[in-house]
This record gives structure tokens, C-alpha cells and sequence, in this order.
DNA sequence: GCCGATTCTGTAAGCGTTTGCTTATCAGAC
DNA sequence: GTCTGATAAGCAAACGCTTACAGAATCGGC
């Protein structure tokens, strides 16, 4: 009488309501919500109408209690203000909740409290699995993730335990495709921005970019070799470095597109063009990469591949019966060429003007 | 004898065995771990001994189960794809966490669907509280809060009961510094991107927006109306839509900040500069506002203040004894003048030459 | 020195599920 | 008609915690 029973919605409705209601025990009807093959189908439809009826759904909490498992996934990432993760985000919610699962998000700011707090909460919430889409997070915090037996999955390199494995990008083939082309332009003197260097995978990045330079016949120059810090503050700063040395690189790669936005922008203030007298090549390609002004060349790593591919891997450790050996999956990655990368500036002069169409797009922003 | 319980990691740890090895009984444990007062400081000490050797941590799912309190906040918003959104979640999560809240994200993609599900999934995960930072929600969905009683809180518009509250948001200020900055610059033709118009707020956005105008003694243009959809993609069609117009503004005022980055685009497609061919301005203030070629002129929403109110508000409710009106706070907004925005093109030919500098780095794009 | 008042601690009853085990039902074999 | 085996439903015990309530201990007042 406290409430109107209308649809009862409100007035405490749990299992055993609903079992009163479908004259069966707690037990099957939570057998049949579970979809447990044995139960009647005759049963089972009153338990689904009654369900139905009551507006019923299971209390979380208490399901993740008693069977231990709480249906969440731990998704751990750089920067959320990175449109990159964004979009990885996005995909990852989708196949997760398709999967049945609800995401826990945590965003370590690169920040050595924040990447604890974020390992706490995801212990403390009981996470089912962790996706670390991040890195340079501390071996003895990854450890307690290895200590509950929690699957984890890394990007690119991480610790290798039972419940725990690894998606490998090709680094290699999106940034030497870039190389390639900035080589064929005619382009020569290539400086680089890395990630955060005490980061692995920043390592893995600018190891593949050396390495395509060196295939190319190409020395590096280790003072176009700037550390930045894959924001478009470090991207900026790390131009604004390079413009103060004595001789220029004419093209510029970048570790990620917010870097090679923060070089755009350093250019621009610097009443510098892009790609007269810049070529630039960001990494990720994000959406926002399309709209750049101008548009910016990157290499495509697929977000899309990356958070099913990190899903599908977490769930594989949940489901196993056995220890299957997990496939092995590659992201890859290749060049989206744009309106950055152009003709060397220097190289102009030396070539026949009409040779210049083969120049993505440098002509236009040159003055009509 | 399974594992080695070095630092008693993984041997099951439960309130018990920190009560044992405290020599106290479970209830002190608890009341420990929860601050009560009433505790002993010299149990409290031995309790909190134990804790740290044994590494316990409370189990949340149990703690939930039996108090009602999941310690879980929802935050609903339209597109984590939308700058915007991540450095609000960014903040929100910042001050839940600092308060001891969870939160779970569901991004809406203005889509009937995927918000039936995010309601669903708030309701299935118990939140202690939903913060709306979007719109376009059907009432049926918002009720479902209600019923359960969960406290919710809007941005600038949502149903009034007595858990719930609604953060006002003041457009008009910032809007109507735009238009004022334009008209003073010599504008008289002045466009308008909109959100969807389905949703409320856009709608205010646009009065706020048409509103200044005639206070500024400006007829507003239908034509000049465009209803864009708060992406890039969307505010590239509109401006696509506005240079296939006969006759066109002299600059343009933009629902949100992606919104004219798209516009960008879109000139710079067509050979347009921006601020000498069309003045432009954003809305909300994004970081990467900063970062755009030129640098985008905008209004500044701050998401700061946003999230630490919905956080705030939410938690008034969860604490209040009595119910206590809660203090209206309103969002302010004001005008950030970057580079977009300048003198009209044809006013350049009816004024004095030097004058030019009064237009804000209108000069800096013009060619040497 | 006794009793009531005042603290603080401990006991145990749930919270809403899942699930191992037991019981009931029924078909078929003897 | 009795027994066996299979199948399906129900009973009740957890899961790890909070908290109402009861009990123990301390203290002050007369």
C-alpha cells in the first residue's frame, strides 16, 4: 500500500517475486534466466512472463557476489583526452556490452598515482579482465592484476603469464610506408617526435622509424630526433625545438596525430608552411586527421581492430577450459596520404616545375 | 600450502581473516574500515595493522549488496567521440574518485537505442546517481530514475522532482559577447550552425543566438539558419549548405567546436581564408581550440566547473537528511577572441587601411 | 559498595543471487 | 508391482559484508 504496485515497478522485486508469482522455486527461475538447458520449457515460459510482468532484472551485485565473476572489464588508458582513446573507447564499449560486460575506464594521465589509484579501483571493483591500452605502467602494480589470476591483455609488450597476453602492432610497415614516401618525394633529412621515451612502445615506434630510414638508405640525424610527449602542447614544444636548430629537416614524422597537430600549429606561428616548407606524417589517424588544416598524412592503425581484438582476447582467457594458446594477432597499419607531405622545399628549384603534381597536394595552398 | 602466501596476497582475504589476525571480531573490522568513531584507537590501530599486512581491501560487491550503495555514479553523455565529452569525463572522474565514487560512462550517439541501453545498464548496476550531460532522452527512460529514486542531474534541462536537479548553463552571455565581437568588427551578416534541433538545448543555444542578435540591432536570416549535428562531418555539410546560398554571411557562429572545425574545412576546400573570406566561432572552448590553423575564436564553457557541479549536486542528494533546495548554480560562458575572427571582406574597401589592426590577427594569414 | 548509565565490542541476521545436493516424478525393465 | 535410472525441480548453504541488537566492561553517584 506504501506505493501503487502499478506495473510493480518499485515495490522490491526480486527473485522471489518473481518465483512467487511464476509458482516455481528461486532456483529455477534463476536457471532459466541463466539459460540453463534443463530446465521445462513449459517453466520456463512462466518464469519469462512473470519476468516480464515484474519488470524484473538480476542485482548485479549480488550475482557478481556469489559466482565471483562481475562482469566487468577494466579498459586502462593513456589520456582520455587523446581523441585516439576516445575512439578506442568507443568500439570497446560497443563489443563489450554486446558481449554482456560493462566497462570500468581508467585514464593514467601518464601520472604514477593515477596509474595506482586506476590498478586499485579495478582490483577493488572485482574486474573480470583488464585491457592495458597503455603503457609504462609499473611491473609490481601489473603484478597484483597476475596475483588475482585477472586476464589481462597489453598492447605491444607486457609481462607473459597464463592469463595474460599480448597485441602486437606493425609499427613497422605503416611508418616505413611513410619513410618510403617522403623518400620518393625526394625528401632526405627526416626528423622524428616521439612518445614519452621511458615508454616502451615510444621506444618500438622510433626503433621502427631509424630502421625504415636506415632500409631506405637514409642516416639518421639523432638531433632530429626529438622526444615529445604524444599531446599537441609537447607536439608544439617539440617543433619549436627543431626550428631553433641550426639546419632543418624537411619533413617531420610524428609518434601520434596530436603531436603532428602541435607541429601544425608551431609552424603556423612560426608563418611556416605545411608542406611547402614542411612535409608531416602523424601516426594513429584518428578522425579529427581527416579535418586538419591542412588535412594531415598519417598512418591508420585501426581502433576498431585494436578494441575487438582486446575484447575477443579477454574473453578467450575467461571462456577456456583449457590452455589454448591464444592466436597471435597483428594490428596493422599503413600509410593515408593527404594534403601534409609534399615536395622537399629545396628539391623546388632543382626540378622541372611540371614535376610537381606528383606532390600530394603541395600545390594547394600555394598562392593563386 | 597451494601458494606461497607471501604477504598473504592471494590466500583469500576477507574481513575475517584481518579480524583474527586483529584479534577482534568482524563487526570491529568493518566499523573500522568505515570510520565509525565510536572504534577504539587502540583496536583501530591493530585493525589497520592487520589491513596493511594482509593487503585486504573490502569487497565492493558485497559492501554494495548489503548497503544499497553501489558507490557508483552514472554519467551519461552524447559522444565520447566529441572532445568535449573525455575532458568532462576527465573531471568527473577526477572528483568522483577523490570522493570515493566509481563511474560508469555511456556514451548516447544520439541514438534511441544505444540510450535505452545505457539507462538499463545504470539501472542494472544500481548507480547511486546519474549525471546527464546530454540531451534528447525520452521521459519514459529519465522516469525509470525516478521510480528507482535515483537522484539524476541535468545540464540545463530535465524533469524537476525531488531527486533530481539541473545544472543551468548561462549561453546567453557568451553568445551575445560573440555576436557583439563581430558586430563591433563591422559584421552585419552573421550565420548560425545549430545542433540537432530535436534536442532542447540546441534549440536555446540557437535562441540565445538569435536573441542577441536582434539586441544588437541585427534582423536574423533564415536562410542563415543551419541545423548542423555537432560533429565535424556535420558542420562541414552545413557550411557546404551556406556557400551553395545565393548570398553569403560574412561569418558564422557555431553550436560547438567541432562543429566549426568541420567549417574550416569546408572553406578551406572551397580556397576560403578564414578570418578574411568568413569570420568564425565556436562553442565550448575544447583544448584543441587552441590548435586549430588559425586558432579558433570561441565561447568557453568550462567543463571544470560542469562536472565538479553535476558531481557536487549528485552528491547532495545522496547526503541530504532534509530536503534541502539546493543551491541553482549556473555556468557561466564567455568569449575567447583568438584569430578566426576579423574584419568583414567588404568592409576592408570602406575603411581606412591602417585600421585593420583592430581585427583580431586578421593581418597575421595575409600573405607577406 | 551497589546500581544505573554509558561506552564500546561481539553475535548473528540478513542483502539477492547461484549452485551442490537432495528429492520428486516418471518411463521402462524386470 | 517393484525397482532402476534419468531427468528436472527444490532446498539450503554459501558469497563477504553491514548493522541492529545484546552483552560486557567501565564509571560515577549516592
Amino acid at each position: 500500500m506504501k506505493r501503487s504496485s502499478k506495473k510493480g515497478s518499485a515495490t522490491k522485486m526480486d527473485i522471489r517475486s518473481v518465483a512467487s508469482l511464476a509458482r516455481v522455486s528461486t532456483a529455477t527461475v534463476s536457471r532459466t534466466i541463466n539459460h540453463v538447458p534443463t530446465v521445462d520449457a513449459g517453466l520456463a515460459a512462466r518464469v519469462w512472463k512473470a519476468v516480464e510482468e515484474l519488470n524484473y532484472f538480476p542485482n548485479t551485485q549480488a550475482r557478481a557476489l556469489v559466482s565471483g565473476r562481475s562482469r566487468l572489464l577494466g579498459l586502462i588508458v593513456s589520456e582520455i583526452t587523446n581523441p585516439f582513446f576516445p575512439e578506442l573507447i568507443q568500439e570497446f564499449e560497443t563489443v563489450a556490452v554486446e558481449r554482456g560486460y560493462e566497462i570500468l575506464i581508467g585514464s593514467t594521465n601518464y601520472d604514477l598515482k593515477r596509474m595506482e589509484s586506476c590498478v586499485r579501483r579495478m582490483l577493488e571493483r572485482k574486474v573480470d579482465g583488464v585491457a592495458i591500452m597503455t603503457f609504462g605502467i609499473e611491473a609490481p602494480l601489473l603484478d597484483r592484476f597476475a596475483i588475482g589470476e585477472i586476464p589481462t591483455i597489453f598492447i605491444d609488450v607486457g609481462p607473459k603469464h597464463a592469463h595474460s597476453s599480448v597485441l602486437t602492432v606493425d609499427y613497422r610497415n605503416g611508418i616505413y610506408e611513410g619513410v618510403q614516401h617522403l623518400a620518393v618525394l625526394g625528401h632526405r633529412r627526416i626528423g622524428f617526435i616521439s612518445g614519452p621515451l621511458n615508454l616502451r612502445s615510444a621506444e618500438t615506434r622510433k626503433a621502427a622509424f631509424i630502421e625504415s630510414l636506415r632500409s631506405t638508405g637514409i642516416k639518421p640525424e639523432k638531433q632530429w630526433l626529438i622526444e615529445g610527449d604524444h599531446t599537441l602542447d609537447g607536439g608544439r614544444d617539440a617543433m619549436q625545438k627543431i626550428l631553433a636548430l641550426p639546419q632543418w629537416p624537411t619533413a617531420i614524422m610524428c609518434s601520434n596525430d596530436m603531436t603532428a597537430i602541435g607541429v601544425q600549429h608551431a609552424l603556423f606561428e612560426a608563418e611556416l608552411k605545411v608542406p611547402d616548407d614542411f612535409s608531416l606524417i602523424g601516426f594513429d589517424d584518428v578522425h579529427l586527421a581527416e579535418y586538419t588544416i591542412p588535412p594531415l598524412t598519417t598512418v591508420r592503425m585501426s581502433c576498431k581492430d585494436l578494441a575487438q581484438s582486446a575484447v575477443a582476447g579477454l574473453l578467450r582467457h575467461l571462456n577456456r577450459t583449457e590452455t589454448v594458446p591464444p592466436p597471435q594477432h597483428i594490428i596493422p597499419t599503413r600509410l593515408i596520404v593527404r594534403q601534409t607531405t609534399g615536395l622537399p622545399k629545396d628539391a623546388l628549384s632543382d626540378l622541372p616545375a611540371g614535376k610537381s603534381k606528383s606532390g600530394a597536394g603541395s600545390s594547394r595552398l600555394s598562392n593563386p
